[in-house]
DNA sequence: AAAGAATAGTCCTATGAAGGACTAGACGTC
DNA sequence: GACGTCTAGTCCTTCATAGGACTATTCTTT
């Protein structure tokens, strides 16, 4: 007599199978499916499988299904519309660093961007320990001004790790554009999914006091942020300076 | 022939019935039990009624109803133990404007403060406005020196508005405590729930570089807060300087 | 008294089913 | 071509039901 197959039937299930069983249901399936995202088994441009869709491949209920999902949009990993389809979310950070500081003249003025330079290096320690990479590994190395109004308004070095990122350098300076994360996106395929940035104050640089048109030794704000992957991967290292004096941060708690 | 009452039976569909019906039930029922967590209905040690209960007072099903509760728990509003009960949530912010700076021996030390002086004022358009009272109301205004392992780390003033902290002159300026916010709660039944910081960098004054330790001019952070009860009425402003080369603050997006 | 077992009350997980709301594209009419 | 209508496909809402997990208390036993 044949013994009836343990196995479960479908291909979801069987991944779900390979997961902590103590676990409920719900958190077991949630990685399942963030390990997917993770991977890049989806563009953000490319609706992932409709939830009935899902529902039927993993053999679980529409309510457990539906509960992943708003896990995983609340963890920021994908994003839904009503009648559209299910994304993986598509970080806008590239602006945000503008929201530390406040300007003379608000709304009415625009952003600007401009590459002061752009060559290979070799990382430093410090540089190293962001990235995640060894010490003496070459990065890529952006110097930007950035402004607004025609005003300098942030200093900005950027350190990108070097096999990744090397379609960058194909790219004329002058067409990297103002907006660098899409830019990662379509020549190097990175999508940049979360940041971590750090916040400190030190005093003005000969070269940064020049370039922001203050005096040395003033009190600048200096942003630190190394983004991430949706895979936690660093993809980028950067070091952003701005006058003390315009920095204005607001924070909400709770 | 008498006519069927179209009035609903519980008095909860009744209140239900009172909100905006274009809106789905959950987020309408989320609003009237946020309205009652805000009146104060229920302390944060007393739970609320059982999930069990509520469906039946709302005559709603058990999924909208555990919708609401997590909603207003990712909200902040409330907490939910399993096997105990759902409470009010009890913000724990008093300690937290430590985390903005950092110390020379981390960990080892500990946190101290000291009451310089408390007095009534009348309140400047500055503090009337951060209050949400008039200019020239009376304000409670305290001056506060925070130490850490003895040292002077932060200077504070602090406004309270008058008839609600007026319990707090009777207690001894050294009976505070450390931590104000369970004073308030104690002392005057206010509970925070909530604050908003602001922080910009100016030259410190002659006053706080005596207190901190400092040459005048010198660069401090200072956080403004504004911290609100759970129906948003500001229950205190406080300005805290410190100095900028302590500074660092760490924030993950998304 | 102390240790363990039963219990009642809480929130949590999971399923199945029915229908509604919203969006994008195909189709036809004017 | 411009404008509506239709339609298939998506996510969203709500209900009803069943059982499990966890906590605090009471009761029993030793």
């Amino acid at each position: 007599m044949q013994s009836i197959s343990p196995t479960p039937q479908s291909r979801g299930a069987a991944d779900l199978a390979r997961t902590d069983p103590r676990l409920p249901l719900h958190a077991r399936l949630r990685e399942v499916i963030a390990e997917r995202v993770r991977s890049g088994e989806w563009s953000p441009d490319q609706p992932l499988p409709a939830e009935s869709a899902l529902v039927e491949y993993y053999e679980v209920s529409l309510g457990t299904m539906r509960r992943v999902f708003r896990d995983l949009v609340d963890e920021g990993l994908l994003e839904r519309r009503q009648g559209t389809g299910t994304f993986v979310r598509r970080a806008s950070l590239d602006a945000s660093l503008f929201r530390f500081f406040r300007f003379g003249s608000a709304g009415s003025g625009f952003p600007q961007s401009r590459i002061l330079s752009a060559a290979r290096q070799v990382s430093t320690p410090a540089i190293a320990t962001a990235l995640g990479i060894g010490t003496g590994d070459e990065v890529l190395h952006l110097h930007r001004l950035r402004l607004y109004d025609e005003q300098p308004v942030l200093v900005e070095d950027i350190w990108l790790p070097l096999p990744l990122f090397e379609p960058l350098e194909r790219i004329g300076a002058d067409d990297l554009g103002d907006l660098l994360y899409p830019t990662y996106e379509r020549a190097c395929g990175q999508i940049v999914a979360a940041a971590t940035e750090e916040l400190t104050i030190e005093a003005a640089g000969a070269a940064d006091a020049l370039l922001l048109g203050c005096a040395r030794a003033e009190p600048v704000v200096v942003v630190e942020r190394v983004a991430r992957s949706h895979d936690a991967t660093p993809l980028e290292y950067r070091r952003s300076r701005g006058l003390a004096h315009t920095f204005r941060y607001r924070i909400d708690i709770r």
